[in-house]
DNA sequence: CCGAATCCCAACTAAAGAAGTCGACAAACT
DNA sequence: AGTTTGTCGACTTCTTTAGTTGGGATTCGG
């Protein structure tokens, strides 16, 4: 249940990339890893990543750099996070939908599901460009308004 | 985003000692094992893990076995998880309460709690004896049946 | 009190994944 | 032509995962 510092980077790129949309000029690798403090290298494999997944368009050469291939508004977070790690959910590698037991566990199937459809009801419904405009839809603030949802659990 | 071998044979046991919970016995690793088909070593130190959190208790010797150490339907699934993994969900091992980007970025931490908010939303409302008795909450029912829940994504 | 059954624990290993780094190459612009 | 920038594959280092192994400590029945 972790997010790796590859798909925090994924994210974090790609929502930079969401501000600068406006502007419709490339952003260089070199900056956008000064943006975010992302090592330079690490940064560009994973952008190359995102590139093959028809979530970004780079141009090379003077004048080149990355930007979004589709509308921020039309980006969520579940498209970048599968793009450079698979699956949202998986158990030893497997989809949850595929997978069986036998005696007392043969309904954990089902909580694994229901795990994966909640982490896609967030997942699923934030857009780059929410994050980067600070307009969070109503899936993740009623999410995050419980004072406990803070609590160091 | 995986859940791993080891967070899926702790769950898989602990609902097996659901299962014989009324039984009043203590269940053997061996025959625990051989229930959901894991490495009966392997196993062994999981349940340790699981012991020292105080979730089960054990007795050595012929008679021996293990149970666990409240009622089924007071143990949910993420006290196990917790048990055995750490946090439920952290960025870079990092929770995400305690996060800070900057940038675009700047609200990113929000998403991240919310992930984690809606992971124990269902998580915390499981419990072993749900599993054992096949009698899933709403929470869990509610967000298996939408059609696409169960769609290999 | 002896011996068998059972769990306890620390140490070890092999394979995979995570997190980068590096260097040569390919495209684009001036 | 030459500079700037992305592309790609290979490589490294460290940690985690998924176990295995072997001896030690408890408990019980006889």
């Amino acid at each position: 249940m972790r997010i790796t510092a590859k798909a925090d980077y994924a994210v974090r790129a790609a929502v930079e990339l969401a501000a600068s949309e406006k502007s419709g000029k490339p952003v260089k690798g070199e900056h956008l890893a000064g943006l975010q403090q992302i090592p330079q290298n690490f940064l560009e494999n994973i952008l190359t990543e995102l590139r093959r997944a028809g979530i970004i368009r780079t141009r090379r050469g003077a004048d080149g750099g990355y930007q979004l291939a589709r509308p921020a508004a039309e980006i969520t977070v579940a498209d970048v996070l599968r793009a450079v790690e698979g699956p949202l959910a998986a158990v030893q590698g497997v989809r949850p939908d595929q997978l069986s037991y036998g005696g007392a566990a043969e309904r954990l199937p089902e909580v694994w599901v229901a795990l994966r459809a909640s982490l896609r009801d967030v997942l699923e419904h934030v857009t780059l460009a929410d994050i980067a405009r600070g307009r969070l839809p109503t899936a993740v603030k009623d999410r995050t308004r419980p004072k406990d949802a803070w609590r160091p659990h």
